[in-house]
DNA sequence: AATAAAAAGTTGGGATGCCAAATATTTGCC
DNA sequence: GGCAAATATTTGGCATCCCAACTTTTTATT
């Protein structure tokens, strides 16, 4: 399988890093898994995020952030609350033990983004950067044949 | 989020290819994902591998694995058998069915592999490469708190 | 030979991701 | 103002992933 061991090393690599962090989280007791503090960080940053927001920032779609919202809510980090302004609405708005676990999970993730950076240079590692921001131009449109049509607007 | 926007970009950059590909794979009438066309590929090679041998090769663990087998064994595309051998083994056998899923699949994995390509020079693919790979030896053992067992050993 | 330890595969639980459909609400257009 | 279109959020379905526990079988140890 030579051609696709790249597409096979990007996901193998991204689970080994995904469940060794997520690991490193529940050893440190911070009660988040990665996207859950995600969440937590943008609230701390700005609380009282619609779920449209929290959805585009966190790079899921709506659904997906449901379930998140859902189990950071039953845990206590979040509330979810009307919005004053738009009855389709809800505000996210987190809570002091919300606060503080994202703040614990802070510390892993510092650390573990550190690691990922160790033994390469920082001009390989802005490569590498380039490499994956360049997927969100190539693959956003979740049409997969969709690249013919890029390609025949190039001519 | 300065620090850890470099695990955020390779969890999203993975979503987005995932998502695309797997798409994509649909669009062509491959009836396979992408995880699935892989076992498909390494039954081609060889016929009749045990359940261990394709998690390990497909890198999931092995009740992942028993769900993947499930869904392929479901659509006709791999059938379990005993083993002559050892009776807690199980032989994973391709059908042709699964065979031709795997060869559809193929041609739009191949294509999708040149468009992470594009744009990028190969010392450039070399080094994404290599920093994937770096995963495995950083990351290789779950348990997130090791990392310091492993400092502690240099000294 | 007997027994402890390891291995094979499955089940069950939890988390994350996308897609489609549904309902209520808001916005845009005529 | 009335109605079509778009939007916010949830639900349900499917797929993928890891972890833990389980039962049967095999291997290793004594």
């Amino acid at each position: 399988m030579p051609d696709d061991r790249l597409i096979f090393l990007i996901f193998t690599a991204q689970n080994k890093l995904r469940t060794y962090l997520n690991n490193a989280l529940v050893a440190a007791n911070a009660g988040v898994t990665f996207v859950q503090a995600g969440i937590l960080f943008l609230l701390k940053q700005s609380n009282g995020r619609t779920m449209s927001d929290l959805s585009q920032l966190i790079g899921v779609d709506n659904s997906t952030l449901t379930g998140l919202v859902d189990r950071l809510e039953k845990v206590g980090f979040v509330a979810r609350q009307a919005s004053p302004t738009d009855r389709r609405s809800l505000l996210i708005q987190v809570t002091p033990e919300g606060i503080a676990a994202g703040d614990k999970a802070k510390v892993v993730i510092k650390r573990i983004n550190e690691e990922i950076k160790t033994g390469h240079l920082p001009e390989e590692m802005e490569i590498f950067k380039s490499i994956l921001r360049s997927f969100f131009e190539k693959f956003n449109k979740n049409d997969g044949s969709s690249s013919d049509d890029v390609q025949l607007s190039h001519k």
